[in-house]
DNA sequence: CAAATTTTATGAACGATGTTCAAGATTTTT
DNA sequence: AAAAATCTTGAACATCGTTCATAAAATTTG
């Protein structure tokens, strides 16, 4: 027997996987919520007995696409910690590398990340904030590794900007207004920044 | 006298002028083909004499803002050219701070650069495509004083890297999705990481 | 177990939105 | 001045996300 929470809740996640899967073929323009109805067989009111409205379902999505994001990343680290500065400099490539993979094989999903905006006002909610910091632990390690004589405090600074540089060139490297970055020279962008940024925190200060 | 064509330009204008406003104030989403009809006085039809569709009208309102950021960086290079390696730093963390004021001081405009999106199938004009090299432009200049022995391309390549990363510090700096980064310290992040740069590019290869 | 009550599902209707187009107003040409 | 070409108008259209009275279903109660 079915109650009809479980039920609801099974629904829900239908929801979201046929959301997941209308922004990765269309695009976030391409996720409509009568579309979606058709999709999971339910009346187009009923999507908002799910979910509260289309920015939540947005989010709902995007907080998958981290968590795959971050298991990718992950994978990418290896076995062991990084000991040394050249392992701890190879480890940063690897991970910033990822990155940019992730970013090619999910395109649609992971521009949501960044550029969906909430509806006039609203505010988003704190579960949806908390998870973004996600990404900025598996550069911390590497870099106590590289730089053990900076604060905490500090390397997480370090880490916010290291990923933001890597970021910023995925982004604009993918972004097809411009002309288009191959992949194999996209791959050398960023391995040259971060090896760059690693020589440069060698030199003492 | 007024010929036809000259009223037109200068509606033309106008709705330009009403569409950057409205984008400043409330963001992409706060463009509305009515409201800039009533803006500039003249019925909702007739937009479509001056603009082929919304997404013209954004990509002008995108040209300008361009042109706007290409004056900043221009100011912010000051008079002479760079000759040493230190001035060259010196000019390369004016530019990207001056590109991240630039950013804060008009960021719905600026983030309409980045994340507007054609409608479905239709393709970016070509005077749009070419604007965008623009900004790379102010930071070859340095670079050949910094790195005199790389080749041109390669320069041209490490200018689009060192501009995205910037860009990407930048970006995520200012996501308020994100936790809010203090404008001082996000100058601080941003002139870190270029000198970072600068320091790799001095160590021999 | 049947009746009453609460909960849930439905899809038509609503308010916005960008875009189109027949018809009327205006300008230009003859 | 008449005729032709052009431009302007705003109602109408197609799509959106969202709401809500109503019907269906599930649950609680007597």
């Amino acid at each position: 027997m079915t109650t009809t929470a479980e039920r609801r809740e099974r629904q829900r996640t239908q929801l979201i996987d046929a959301a997941e899967k209308a922004i990765a073929e269309k695009g976030l323009a391409g996720l409509k919520a009568r579309e979606l109805a058709q999709e999971i067989g339910c009346a187009l009111g009923a999507i908002y007995n799910l979910v509260a409205d289309m920015d939540e379902l947005v989010l709902r999505v995007g907080s998958r696409t981290l968590m795959r994001l971050d298991a990718a990343l992950s994978a990418a680290e290896g076995e062991n910690a990084p000991s040394t500065a050249n392992e701890a400099a190879d480890r940063l490539v690897a991970v910033a590398l990822a990155y940019c993979a992730f970013a090619r094989d999910n395109l649609q999903l992971w521009r949501v990340l960044f550029e969906h905006r909430m509806a006039e006002g609203a505010v988003v909610p704190d579960w949806a904030v908390s998870e973004q910091m996600t990404m900025f632990r598996h550069i911390l390690e590497p870099l106590s590794i590289l730089v053990p004589d900076r604060s905490e405090p500090e390397r997480m600074l370090m880490s916010r900007t290291l990923f933001s540089a890597v970021h910023g060139v995925v982004a604009i490297g993918l972004e097809e207004k411009l002309i288009a970055v191959p992949r194999r020279d996209l791959d050398r962008q960023i391995e040259g920044l971060v090896r760059l940024v690693c020589r440069g925190l060698a030199v003492p200060g």
